[in-house]
Parts: C-alpha cells; structure tokens; sequence
DNA sequence: GCTTGATCTGGAGCGCGCTCCAAGTCCTAT
DNA sequence: ATAGGACTTGGAGCGCGCTCCAGATCAAGC
C-alpha cells in the first residue's frame, strides 16, 4: 500500500519525548490523545515514529487551554472532529467556544465567591489566634 | 450496650433526603462522606435513621466549598481529622486553609488567563465571519 | 396492624482521564 | 555492525469520586 502519511512539510519535527516536555503531558497522554482523536494522525517517519510539526504543537497547546478551563474529552473529542470536517464548522466551533467561555466565566464568579468566603473563615482562625496575617512578628 | 450517639440536642433534625435536596449531594454521596470520615457520625434516631443537625449542615457546606474550590476527598478528611481533635488543631487548619487559598487564588488568575486568550481566539472566528459579537441581526 | 416508601449496610461497579505493561521495532552513536 | 535507549502497538490497570445494588429494617399514614 502507499505510505499514506507523509513526513512533516517542513519545520522542527519533534519526537514525542520533546513534545512531552514541551506541553508538560506524557508520551503515554500524547498517544491517548491521538487515538482518542484529539489530535489528527501526526506526521511519521519511514519507521513509523511520531514527528511533531509547529502545527501540531499549536493544536496541543490549544487543547491543553480547553482542557486546563475544564473541557471534557468528548467536548474536545467533538472540537476536533468538527476541525477535521474544515472551515464550514466555524461557526459550530465558535458556539461551543462560547459556550465554553460562559460557563467558564461562571466557574470563575464562583470560585471568586468560595474564596471570599474561605477568606473570612481564614481571618476569622487568625483572630482566634490573636496572629498577624501572614507576617511573623520580630 | 449503651446507645452512643444521642438524637440532635435541638433543633430541625433533618432527614438525609432533605440535607440531600438541600445540599445538592445525593443520600448516597452523604452516606459516603460519613464513611469516609468527612463528617463525624451524625445524630440517629432509635431505629438508626440519621437525622442532621443545623451544625451538620454547616459543616457540609464547610466542606462542600472546599470541594468545590477543589480540594481533594483525602485532604479533606486531613481537615476534619484535625477538626475532630479541637481547638488545639486550629493553628493546623488555618495552615491548610491559608495553602488551599493560596492554590486557589492562582488557579483563579491561570483560569482568568485562559480565558482572556478563549476571548481571542473568539473575536478571530468572529471577524473571520463578519458576525456582530452576541448580537444577532434584525 | 398493615402498607408503602424511606432508609440502612456492605460491597460491587462505573466513568473519567490517564498510566503502565509486554513484546517488538527503530534510531543513533561508536 | 552492534549496542542500547527511544519508540511502537493493543490492551490491561488504576485512582478518584462517586453511584448503584440487594436484602433488610424503619417510619408514617390509613
């Protein structure tokens, strides 16, 4: 059969272990995520070993921001699958990107709120105390 | 044998359907906390029904507010261990709760970044459509 | 008293997001 | 050419935080 993937166009072209350290994920997650497909089929080399392109970096940091805000596998699973179909899932993208952003902007208000509170409590201990906050007396 | 644990000195007394509808954790997930030692034992009434207290549920929502700014099962049972010692333990607490805010706050701030850089990415897909932002056309 | 729905216990099971493993192949340096 | 470390695959396993289940008991209304 022909070979199917071709090598990167041009550029870096990292093995898995640099792009481990790169994005702080393992070789073992960045694997998952591809069979998982989050990432599309990444470039190989004859030997069929993974080689990284720029592109491929800027998806995975990309992913690494939804998942950091507390996006779902399935909802990146999704994500991706409508980047694969091309530029007329823009605007289904830019729905689910809003969406994303107002329930993290939810999450933010709350955990704004939580330690509002955790802070009271913090002071509340401090005065029991009779303690400076966050200063040691001389 | 002597029965152990009195019924609620004073008080609503409720039922764990209702500390469950008034909390938002199912029965199962109370239960659960109980085992785990999140919460001490809580009042039973002679049939061995549990029936929570107004400080029960103070302390839920003590705890609710740590999980919800996420803190983890077994750090939370750290805290309650130390909670169910005394007051000798507040000096304890107040270490742990000032390290939880301290996490929390820089969540807070890479959530904020986050989400400053969703809002770019946004603004581009929506320049790239043309589409009035939130606004739909009359 | 009887019925019906709530609650009890101990333990098994589950979904998520990885993480590890074995057995084999590849790549680089010498 | 060869050694030794990096990489490959498919699949099993894991830790977390619940969630569900069976089989039994309890509580409240009629």
């Amino acid at each position: 059969m022909t070979d199917g993937h071709a090598l990167p166009r041009r550029g870096p072209a990292l093995t898995i272990a640099q792009v481990a350290e790169r994005t702080g994920l393992s070789p073992d997650t960045l694997r998952y995520y591809e069979r998982a497909g989050l990432i599309e089929r990444v470039g190989r080399t004859a030997g069929n070993q993974r080689r990284y392109a720029a592109a491929d970096l800027a998806w995975l940091e990309f992913l690494l921001r939804l998942r950091e805000t507390g996006m779902s596998i399935s909802d990146m699973q999704h994500y991706a699958r409508l980047r694969a179909i091309g530029a007329a899932t823009i605007p289904d993208r830019l729905a689910m990107l809003r969406e994303h952003q107002a329930g993290l902007n939810e999450r933010i208000r709350s955990l704004r709120r939580n330690a509002a509170a955790l802070d009271d409590k913090i002071k509340h201990y401090e005065t029991l105390l009779g303690q400076q906050p966050e200063t040691e007396q001389p």
